[in-house]
DNA sequence: CGGACCGATACTCTGCCGGTATGGAAAGCC
DNA sequence: GGCTTTCCATACCGGCAGAGTATCGGTCCG
């Protein structure tokens, strides 16, 4: 199968529309219609039925639609990799502020061991599809907000919760809090979607902007409250779950550079030794 | 990147050879070289080094052929996938004899619970291919021996390890043995390759023949015992390995079928439930 | 130095891919 | 019920990418 008609196929699979998945294709509605048909006889399976109102996927549809992504995905990955292997600079996939003050001593050390690493900051729980689409070598995430599926992990550091709010909140003067305590005020786990915006909060920023303004008190790694800002507090959680700040990277990845980087990496959280 | 690029490119990069990979693609040369020159314009990145003599593969080329042999499997297996979703038949993948005397009740108890499963035989070490391939869905798999990289697993039951070797053998009378009995013995693990022959075992016949040959013995789980023809004898290793065996199928799969066929063959081995 | 090997280049051709125009079925609307 | 809208399929056509043949040019070897 050529990826071209796979890929055709997925965005056909997305609108479920063949016009609007050819204007995506940035291609003509015809071409499109006879590729897909032809995808059909050269697997023998029926992809979707349409009737002259509606498409749908049949159940083989549905199952080439999530192969095909992630096949897709991989052969990407395997473009942006080669591309980048040219030279030896490693990514860094982290979210804004999600990096537990780390780092800064992270690129020093690097520095010190000629490793050449580049962060790159990304939306919240976006590091594992930059890490799948090779557009990352290693990533910052924390568990257990981010779900490192298959990959390999090496722990940084782990952290309590606190519970982020605005100065003027009526919780904000306690030195410690309790899940109890936040009986009744809206609250934001840090993944979760955010109705009140009407997308997902993809910047911790973002998270400091709405609970200042009220929306919502928000439940996050201790490490984040380095970055609070004056009109903001922050409270120990003390019955939180513990947040662990970790690096990850493909298991499969065998790269030299890497190994090096997370050992230096893990090295600037170890205990001391001289 | 098209795939029909990337397969060109590893087959180069397998034969390091432009001539022996246009015939294996089934191709002229002079293409071959454009497509891959092409490949390394458009990638921006030089993949073969080419003297006139010979062809080595750069840093890159290193990192292209293994992601790229991954991604084209991964294409490959979503269309095996999307042709097989049709009917509902589920491929279960093992080594021949290596069911542990569990393939017939579950296929029973499959028939009886109206799952449709077709049981496919390979070579040793071939099931996770397979699955990789989407040629099988799930598999029968031996813990230690068969390393399940990121499949999800079940347990079905644990063996003990036993000494396949000459009914005529100095210790073929033994009730039990120990490691320490085995030394000076050639010695066959079951995944070893095999000198003797000059190419990996695959099949548990071929270790029956060479063990009756007097090549070696063999250290194999003990469900294995139930298979032995008279000319050799089976001991128990006292202080061998545990062997487990295990259902494996990819860890992303969302199958309703798969998800029933598990259960169901799970429990041929769990205590009686009346 | 001549031959073998092997990849690159030059040139030609064909088939596929994509474009435009149009058909035709189903649903909605007055 | 006919008109319009919507949306996928068919008919037809043109251009270019990809494949083939012939040949060149560099390197190793006897």
């Amino acid at each position: 199968m050529e990826s071209r008609e796979l890929a055709y196929f997925v965005a056909v699979a997305e609108e479920l529309n063949f016009g609007r998945a050819a204007e995506r294709l940035g291609m003509a509605q015809p071409p499109l219609s006879r590729a897909i048909q032809q995808l059909e006889r050269r697997l023998g399976v029926r992809l979707l039925t349409r009737t002259s109102r509606r498409v749908e996927l049949t159940p083989a549809g549905e199952v080439l639609l999530a192969e095909g992504r992630t096949a897709l995905t991989a052969l990407a990955a395997a473009e942006e990799r080669a591309r980048r292997a040219a030279d030896p600079k490693l990514v860094l996939a982290l979210k804004p502020g999600g990096d537990a003050g780390l780092l800064e001593k992270i690129l020093a050390r690097c520095a010190a061991e000629e490793i050449a690493v580049e962060p790159r900051f990304c939306a919240i729980g976006e590091q594992e599809g930059l890490l799948r689409g090779g557009e990352a070598d290693v990533a910052l995430l924390h568990l257990p907000y981010d779900e490192p599926a298959d990959l390999a992990t090496e722990v940084l550091l782990v952290d309590r919760e606190i519970v982020l709010m605005p100065s003027t909140h009526r919780l904000a003067d306690r030195t410690e809090l309790s899940r109890a305590d936040l009986d009744g005020e809206e609250v934001f786990e840090w993944t979760d979607e955010c109705p009140a915006v009407g997308g997902p909060i993809r910047d911790t920023g973002q998270v400091g902007t709405l609970v200042a303004l009220g929306q919502f008190v928000a439940v996050m790694p201790e490490s984040f409250a380095e970055y609070v800002p004056p009109n903001l507090a922050a409270v120990p959680l003390t019955d939180g779950n513990t947040s662990t700040v970790v690096l990850a990277w493909p298991a499969e990845s065998r790269s030299r550079e890497l190994a090096r980087f997370v050992r230096v990496a893990a090295g600037v959280t170890a205990p001391a030794a001289t």
